[in-house]
DNA sequence: GGTGTTTTTGGAATAAAATTGCTCAAATTG
DNA sequence: CAATTTGAGCAATTTTATTCCAAAAACACC
């Protein structure tokens, strides 16, 4: 379904990307339109399968979860069934937030990965992650500091 | 503040993490509870900081963000100057959805970036990204398929 | 340039949901 | 065992979303 959005839809979605517990109203002062229109499109908006889901972000420091690991992982061999064995493990994890194949000569995986500290890291890394068949080659980095944090996609380009 | 979280909190939270739009009432059903004492949770889990924030999640198919690069960036000189004139420039980007500071021997930066199409990346990497002084190495991998794409943090040590 | 048509908007009325206050029950503590 | 604290459920109030209809704007065609 493709539609054709203009300067308003696209400011709605930049307000929606950013804060989803607006009010119609709120939303309707930002935008520049009254409650109903406003209302109208975001519903055409949603319908258009344009907006995925919305969601609540935790802060991890809160929780005690004082270590984020982003993982490269190559595979020994590159087969249908090493890759679905191992996606179907890494989605079963709760500690993998992202999980992408890539291209590249270094790895075949990306993962975020979020624990307490280096301890659980160190049990999830040989007690889970290393177990999966085929996994031959693991890297880790850690985060420092998060610079950029967003979950807002760009669109600049619709307008 | 130091919060401790009940088996209905950590339930309450993993609800939200999943989908934000959930009436109260909704919620309530889920979690096993009526309208108001959900509410109450809910309020104090809010006013205690544990939720950051609630945003939407659209969906780069329907956009025609038709590629996602991670990038590890390298700086030449590890000095303040150098990160802060990186780190302001980065935020700058709308094409930047995450930046991080990381360890490893490989890079210093592990940035997500959602462009239209490799055009647009390449005019992004020569015309933005690697203009930025200091910036020394520049590694691109290119998501091919997304394995699990989760805003949720694991909540499972807190019970 | 005017006129009819379509589309979009704004405002009021209605419906739904959140929010608050109160009472009761259960658990905890001295 | 009684007193206190904590949480649950119910009902009333307020806020917010939703719907409907008339008016305005945009558009196309003559």
């Amino acid at each position: 379904m493709k539609l054709d959005l203009d300067k308003i839809d696209v400011r709605i979605l930049q307000e929606l990307q950013q804060d989803s517990s607006l009010t119609n109203q709120d939303l309707a002062d930002r935008v520049g339109l009254s409650p109903s229109p406003c209302l109208r499109r975001v519903k055409v908006l949603e319908e258009s399968g344009i907006i995925d889901r919305k969601v609540t972000l935790l802060k991890r420091s809160e929780l005690g979860l004082k270590l984020t690991a982003y993982i490269q992982i190559s595979m020994d061999r590159h087969t249908p069934d090493r890759f679905s064995v191992f996606e179907e493990q890494v989605n079963s994890f709760p500690e993998v937030r992202t999980c992408n194949l890539v291209t590249g000569q270094n790895c075949d995986y990306l993962l975020e990965v979020v624990v307490e500290d280096m301890e659980d890291y160190h049990d999830f890394l040989l007690g889970q992650l290393t177990r999966i068949p085929g996994v031959s080659g693991v890297q880790s980095s850690f985060l420092l500091r998060s610079v950029k944090e967003n979950t807002s996609l760009p669109l600049g380009h619709l307008i």
